[in-house]
DNA sequence: TAGTGCATGTAATGCGTTACATGATTTC
DNA sequence: GAAATCATGTAACGCATTACATGCACTA
């Protein structure tokens, strides 16, 4: 079975319940999308690759004269996506920009070198608050998916500390 | 000027000192890749466009027979590797496939999906490991080169924690 | 009735990785 | 003398993003 970054999302996905494109588009952009993202450009043709692959069944389902095409995952969809999930690691590769400026911070004056570590602090505030709204409006969702949100809120929050005792770390080395 | 996610690498590993394009693919794979990658490919006709525009200077430096390209910053070169990093910050993306992997182990069965968790603990506890190796046999690194270093170890320490105290809830949360 | 959201889809573009080619030098 | 490392470079490929095109339905 062919597999590329936006299969196993799909296929997680409507491992959920059945949904259309646009849905999984939606849902991504709300959840995933901080670990994992997706386009319409990547999900339209997966959709029909899969279906090609029996992975999952679509349904028409218009809404009046509007098309719309709902998929649900077969039970060979379901046995793919627990071979992914149980399978080895293939993609292993994070693009943290604010860490790669931290690593260059050498080439800039001390305190403006130590604006970029209290940036990445007020990034990871930010970012914080950002997951507890979603928090605060996420109903009653599947374990695993709450899990992932409690990890994201504990990350942040973590490297908003960290950066904040690197912070004083360096002010007082500098002092020394 | 243009960027592309190798320009700010380049520019960076040459403000710690002259490097050939080997050079920094070595370095890069060494450090960097961590949180940010580059291949040859890239390599090569960046440091090309660079020179063209003024912000590396390249000097042949042949060891025998051998050819070798050794380039250094130039002011411009210092310049622009600066207004990078007090410059907004334009690429977020994370492509964590673990975490993907946690967010759907609600397909998988209960003791599977735990071991979900605990794969995620395991990596980061070889991840920690990895770093820890390459604190020992670190020199005399710059400041922020170091910050980083200790953000992965650290990062990596709290990971692993992290997934520990999430097994022992669920377990409990399981039991109940 | 204008704007937003729903809904599907594709073409162009840009970019990064992989794989390959070539050859010198050092090390075992 | 074979294998590993140094060293540069490019072509092909695959893939993801961006932008665009189209049109219906709801709502302010």
């Amino acid at each position: 079975m062919k597999q590329t970054a936006v299969t196993p999302v799909v296929l997680g996905l409507l491992s959920l319940g059945p949904l259309s494109g646009y849905d999984i588009k939606t849902v991504v952009d709300r959840s995933t999308r901080f670990f994992w993202a997706a386009s319409y450009g990547q999900i339209y043709p997966e959709l029909r690759r899969l279906e090609d692959e029996g992975l999952v069944e679509g349904e028409d389902a218009p809404n009046g004269r509007r098309g719309r095409r709902v998929y649900r995952l077969t039970e060979a969809g379901r046995k793919a996506l627990q071979d992914w999930l149980l399978g080895p690691e293939t993609t292993i590769e994070y693009r943290d920009e604010s860490l790669l400026r931290l690593f260059f911070g050498d080439a800039l004056p001390r305190e403006q070198a130590l604006g970029l570590l209290e940036a990445r602090k007020q990034g990871h505030e930010q970012y914080l608050e950002i997951l507890r709204a979603i928090d605060a409006r996420a109903g009653q969702d599947p374990d695993f998916v709450d899990l992932v949100l409690r990890w994201g809120m504990d990350f942040n929050d973590w490297g908003a500390r960290w950066c904040e005792e690197q912070l004083e770390r360096l002010r007082v080395s500098k002092a020394a």
